[in-house]
DNA sequence: GTCTATATACCGATAGAC
DNA sequence: GTCTATCGGTATATAGAC
């Protein structure tokens, strides 16, 4: 809207890119990514559409500017757990660690997941390898030479970490550490039955 | 095309309405709803789009003719639970018998869950009251004068039960008993911690 | 960087012949 | 019950002025 800039920074602070983004976002979440329209993230946001295609190339290009930081996050700490072993107190850390990342970015995820079809779609095959990412999880979760049944309690597993993107709904007055400690306990209640 | 009818039933044994919904399911399942074109389901069926307009008024009939069957069975089951006292077997009980329709439904559980919000914006203000039904369940199961702990614990619980859409293509050689055995006492597990 | 105006394409849905 | 043809609407994306 005609805002100050210098370099690219809007001066209150946030781009215009930036405020397209969470626009786009917040829509997305609502209205799902297919159901969104480009003039509506505009009007969002107070520019016009053609301005927005200034900012970025295509919607596609906007979904990925949304969900690649959370993509390059998993995909990191997926790649490492090649390094790690399968103990149980590793077991624990892991899983500790995807669940403080899956509600560090419960916004992006809770789309991700309550969209994924329309997403896996958008993205074709940008990101050949994001199923496969999870698979691993759940594969080193379970442990070594592991059977059909903990492969299974291992995906179950992964289920209630993402119960940690509702969590805001669900219980909102409850703490995030509090939060934490009771989906990683869930979690291996799961992975380790006790009958 | 043009088979041989009788009185509305195709003599192959499947109606072409049967084959629309069918055909629609797996379009929708893979694509998304927004993404795939009745004309499309009509192509897959081997009709025209304005042939299939015969058999359903709109796209979303055809959407409320693939997930209505599971949305009645999981409302009957929801609004039964009122009468039933909530003490440890029925509890089992009440999960047993989520879990054994996920199952049977779990073609269209998956469409739902990962075409959520496509979903829900299709259909608009048709089922008003699903998204409470669910937290009815969670409520439920969490039991009378239940704290945020227990009640986020509930939740992940029935994202256990979720895992059984996915089970086919998890464990695709394990018998369905077993997978039902598994993720019955996992959801327990979550439900009442060992710890 | 933002705008107006438009090209191009596909969608859901309908009309009417057979 | 199925077809061809088309309407009205909206979408992504682009051209070019300012």
């Amino acid at each position: 809207m005609g805002a100050p800039v210098v370099s690219g920074t809007v001066v209150a602070g946030r781009s215009t890119k930036d405020a397209i983004r969470d626009a786009a976002l917040q829509l997305f979440s609502t209205k799902g990514f297919d159901h969104s329209s480009l003039r509506e993230v505009a009007d969002a946001v107070g520019i016009t559409k053609a301005s927005l295609y200034y900012h970025y190339a295509s919607k596609v290009d906007l979904l990925v500017a949304i969900i690649e930081p959370m993509f390059d996050e998993v995909r990191t700490q997926v790649e490492g757990l090649d390094e790690i072993a399968h103990t149980p107190e590793n077991v624990r850390a892991v899983i500790r660690e995807r669940l403080r990342s899956t509600l560090a970015n419960r916004k992006v995820g809770a789309l991700c997941m309550r969209d994924t079809v329309a997403i896996v779609n958008a993205l074709g095959n940008r990101y050949p390898d994001l199923i496969e990412l999870h698979h691993r999880t759940c594969r080193w979760l379970a442990g070594p030479h592991a059977d059909a049944d903990t492969l299974l309690r291992a995906t179950a597993a992964m289920q209630v970490l993402s119960t940690a993107m509702m969590s805001q709904e669900i219980v909102p007055d409850t703490d995030i550490d509090h939060i934490e400690a009771t989906l990683l306990n869930a979690a291996l209640g799961v992975l380790y039955p006790a009958r």
